[in-house]
DNA sequence: CAAGTTTTTTACCATTTGGTAAAGTTACGA
DNA sequence: TCGTAACTTTACCAAATGGTAAAAAACTTG
């Protein structure tokens, strides 16, 4: 076992690497309880109790991934510049929200499910990190709507709208793919869709 | 046990919605895997062996649930009236679920985990139930666009954004109580956020 | 390369959990 | 009201599951 003080090997860094990546993807599909440990040490080629070597329990692993997640799940939130141009920064952001509704659907529905559920293991996160991120962006968006840039409405219901569209092609993915099949065009439909809506909204 | 063909007693009848109520609510909150037999035996004060009495297993209590449901869930999109005025039709219908996620939650978030985690006991129900369905309401919307009654735009995707938008405040009701506490009006904010997005999105 | 430390593996355990068997009780029609 | 079918309860079980103990193997470092 590692003393608190010592800073992690070259060794554990990697496995709770791999160890991550295998429970991502379980996590997301199975859910917290529908996934077992065994499961997650198939995935990633290890035994049951050396998951446990570097995880002290199932739990820690999950709550281990909703930390490490977080901040880089919420980053393109923080990205936008309350000096850019308002329109376009708000599109950017639902443009990178769309993307990483493609590329990191595990994490999407790692948070989804999480969330459904109550949030049991990430209220106090949400709390610490997003509630001040969250506000802080919302009085950018009501700075905007106040000179006029944008059209006038409630900040936190925009921002929950453009979380509940982008979210939504990656954490129902199962019910989209079977309501429109042929997949090739689906992913630009939907960008130019969503675009298209927002900047209705949002134009003044 | 009952035969097939004779038609259920009046207990049955009351205690398989007994059963049905209280695994709503746990398979709501606590995904498939994280419901137990005893904490619905519990919650609908009945034994556990009583339970399988009724039902042939837990995954028979879970699938007559969505079966059982599914039908009044999408009733509002089969209300939507072909001849009636496109914008009131289709606000209408948003304003109808708007109301169903904030009277019945616990539906809205079985059939999100349900969805999320792949739909693994719903996707047969979704090919044969939603899927003409939608099709059709994608008709009706299809051609009050080509009569220029609302904006021109992809059906599918419209229908996808009402749902994601009105869902999410069932769905992700854990996070939206944290960002926006004080609930007194959150619930009319909300309805007249999303009426106001929808009507400019429609609008030719 | 030798001693010590880290990492992996094997064998195991206690609890939980979905489900069964069968005896006991209640309801209900003749 | 009596017999039978429907329903409920108690006792139980096998498999799955989260986790532990400790030996074996591999790696690091003086």
């Amino acid at each position: 076992m590692n003393s608190p003080a010592r800073k992690p090997s070259r060794i554990q860094t990697e496995n709770r690497q791999r160890i991550r990546d295998a429970a991502l993807g379980l996590f997301a599909t199975h859910g917290f309880r529908g996934t077992t440990l065994d499961q997650i040490a198939e995935a990633c080629g290890m035994h049951k109790p050396n998951l446990i070597y570097y995880y002290d329990s199932k739990e820690a692993i999950h709550i281990d991934l909703l930390n490490t997640l977080m901040e880089e799940w919420l980053s393109p939130l923080d990205a936008m510049n309350p000096d850019g141009d308002p329109l376009e920064e708000i599109l950017g952001y639902i443009r990178r929200k769309m993307e990483m509704s493609r590329l990191y659907p595990r994490e999407s529905r790692l948070f989804a499910n999480e969330i459904v559920q109550g949030a049991p293991r990430m209220l106090p996160h949400l709390e610490r990190t997003l509630k001040p991120l969250f506000d802080r962006q919302c009085g950018i968006l009501a700075k905007w709507m106040k000179d006029g840039k944008i059209a006038e409405m409630h900040p936190a219901h925009l921002i929950f709208s453009i979380w509940a569209v982008t979210q939504h092609y990656a954490d129902f993915e199962a019910q989209i793919s079977v309501l429109l099949p042929g997949d090739d065009k689906r992913a630009r439909g939907a960008d130019q869709f969503v675009e298209m809506m927002f900047r209705k909204v949002l134009t003044p």
